[in-house]
DNA sequence: AAGTGTGAATTGATTCACAGCC
DNA sequence: GGCTGTGAATCAATTCACACTT
């Protein structure tokens, strides 16, 4: 979720739904599967098969980028390929300054995802003066110090923060100061940033919270299928409650 | 978002939205700091404001989950607390198995924010033979072939999937016939699962991908602020496409 | 006076279903 | 005959605005 937004319609016809855009990368892996495996033309079904989505969503999403399949045939993967990618600006080279390199930047900067996507590592800063000079899959961590000058010579446009949640509202800020409009964000803290700077998090506690409310009902579910039912278990170690209970329901 | 769904209205007045779901975890986190803080009350702008959202979703949100606040006053802390991780299942505590023992696994392994939330690492396990026995974070890494065993005998229904994506998919099809029914999956390959499963993916690629595409329309608009405009790149009506990027399907 | 809780309005995303083209 | 592209219909999420409570 982009914590700021860029534009809002950007006119001529070229105004992406945010839904459409996330998809995008999946539509552009699924297609680079089909081109590495020799397959010139696939329909809509099969693509979106490949991408776990269905397709009439598929096919709502590609008609955003233009009319570029065929009736009746489907789309020349290559052309989609190189549609997609254009989409991306995966057609250049971005380089991304990684700040933190504890153990989630040391796999950040090790995870071949990134530079295999038109994304390169341009630096890895850290404010452990122990850790600059280490050298993580080939690069030297740098001071935080450095880090303005850094993202100047490199002209980083694309930075990911993976410090401490204490560390990184700082960092934010002088990334944004030094002229950083896109941020990814793995500290679990939502970072404020002036409009036109674009923040996305990944926030891996929440996921598996998410999995947990659902696990939860799931084996409420299937306990509730026993006879012995619903019995409300005395909580124990309640947290002092003020007032409650009256289930103010009603009224309108 | 979940690839399989689980129940869907679940009746009596219990079916919160999933929108609203996703944020829970994020209220819990901004509770817990106003609680660490000492603060008895917050009103939904203070909340609001420290979970990064605006208060009229705030309140939403919280109202489906009950009337817990007080009209004039706001929110006791500790209440809301309590009846947020109740709702999110943190009352318990869910043993999570981790597939994938490689860069990403091991920052996993050793975040902290899973551990302090009412997870706790079950098991580490790995396909690679040279790796068992390593201990990350205390664990020792098991054998891959020991899944179906760890997960029965550890009672566990939530696990991460931190393989590479050719292993993804069979190591999914061995958790779920061993009984897991949630997933967090690193590998970027959409899983394949019967109903009844969640799976839920973190898709780091893809994340910076969608950064890119706003940061390429934000320096295009500033390109095109410049008196030479809007140069349409003539597109060829023909498939006249570089091939892009040769490598895919990086692994974690 | 302050601030929640919620109907109503709005905006956005998904799905349906089929006309149009190959 | 097969499959895309897209309006129309549906469903979900967000925002507005205010009645109601303390």
């Amino acid at each position: 979720m982009s914590t700021s937004r860029v534009d809002r319609p950007l006119g001529r016809g070229r105004g992406i739904p945010e839904a459409t855009v996330a998809r995008l990368p999946l539509y552009h892996r699924s297609l680079m599967g089909f081109a590495d495996r020799g397959v010139a033309t696939v329909s809509s079904e099969e693509l979106a098969a490949a991408a776990g989505v269905n397709s009439a969503k598929l096919r709502k999403d590609l008609s955003h980028l233009g009319s570029y399949g065929t009736r009746g045939v489907g789309y020349d993967v290559d052309y989609l390929v190189y549609q997609v990618a254009r989409e991306l600006g995966l057609t250049q080279d971005w380089p991304v300054v990684i700040v933190g390199v504890g153990n989630l930047g040391h796999a950040l900067a090790n995870y071949g995802g990134f530079t295999s996507r038109g994304f390169r590592i341009a630096a890895l800063v850290d404010s452990d003066p122990a850790r600059t000079g280490e050298l993580v899959n080939g690069l030297a961590v740098q001071s935080l110090g450095r880090l303005e000058e850094i993202i100047d010579e490199a002209d980083v446009s694309i930075a990911v923060v993976a410090t401490p949640a204490s560390a990184a509202q700082e960092v934010c800020d002088r990334l944004v100061a030094a002229g950083v409009t896109s941020i990814l964000n793995f500290a679990p803290v939502p970072l404020q940033v002036p409009s036109g700077v674009d923040v996305r998090k990944v926030d891996l506690a929440s996921e598996l919270q998410i999995l947990a409310f659902h696990e939860l009902r799931k084996q409420m579910s299937s306990l509730a299928a026993l006879p012995q039912l619903a019995a409300h278990p005395a909580r124990p170690g309640h947290p002092a409650h003020p007032a409650l209970a009256p289930r103010s329901e009603a009224t309108g």
